[in-house]
DNA sequence: CAGCATCCTTATCGATACTG
DNA sequence: CAGTATCGATAAGGATGCTG
């Protein structure tokens, strides 16, 4: 079977979107470090809400990209992790915003140039 | 200087998100292969309005990412192509865009598991 | 702590019509 | 061909209150 997110109605578009959404990337690219609790992780995608958050890892934990683990304790523990496919996800992932973020001058800069005219 | 995606207010994290959004990764993904006209483009990223590939352009382009190339005659040719940066960030997109075609049956499995819960 | 339910505001998007 | 302008539907997102 073949698989191509240029195609409208291919499966594999929605799970690209969860990927490079606006809260799905950070909150792969934080997990990369170790596996983090629900209010570990909101702290850390600084922005994200409440409610995003938990979309979010719905989303990713649906498409196998991101392990649940909650211990049934007082007061509840819930760990969330990468699955192996996250982890390699999350790396292309990182090799992208690391570029980014290295580049930025040069696009601030492209952004002024553009500005100006 | 120091830049850093996570941060809420980091200028990084616009130029993420049209790298990452719903349109500019593909409009760069098909980008890859040299540059398209506008119509071009829009057969190629099915799906995408004219309105979202126009928006998609400028904002790829005042980043940085895309040049556009307007000749002046009739009727109107304009071309859009990568910058080196551009091409570097593609690079690391299709890359992830890969990764995700290719695993796809793991993520229907996951997907048809977390459904049957 | 780790969420879900609800409401409400705002942005996004697509369709349509139009221009140089 | 390569767009821009405008409008209405829809969905994303934030704030708040509540639960086990």
């Amino acid at each position: 079977m073949e698989f191509n997110v240029f195609a409208k109605a291919c499966p594999s578009r929605p799970t690209l979107e969860h990927v490079t959404g606006r809260w799905g990337g950070l909150t792969l690219g934080v997990l990369v470090d170790g596996p983090l609790r629900f209010n570990e992780l909101r702290r850390r995608v600084d922005g994200v809400s409440e409610k995003m958050l938990s979309q979010t890892l719905q989303a990713l934990e649906r498409d196998g990209l991101v392990h649940r683990e909650a211990q049934n304790t007082n007061p509840p523990r819930v760990d969330y992790s990468l699955t192996p496919l996250g982890r390699e996800t999350a790396d292309r992932l990182l090799a992208l915003i690391h570029l980014l973020e290295a580049r930025m001058p040069e696009v601030l800069e492209a952004q002024k140039a553009y500005d100006a005219r």
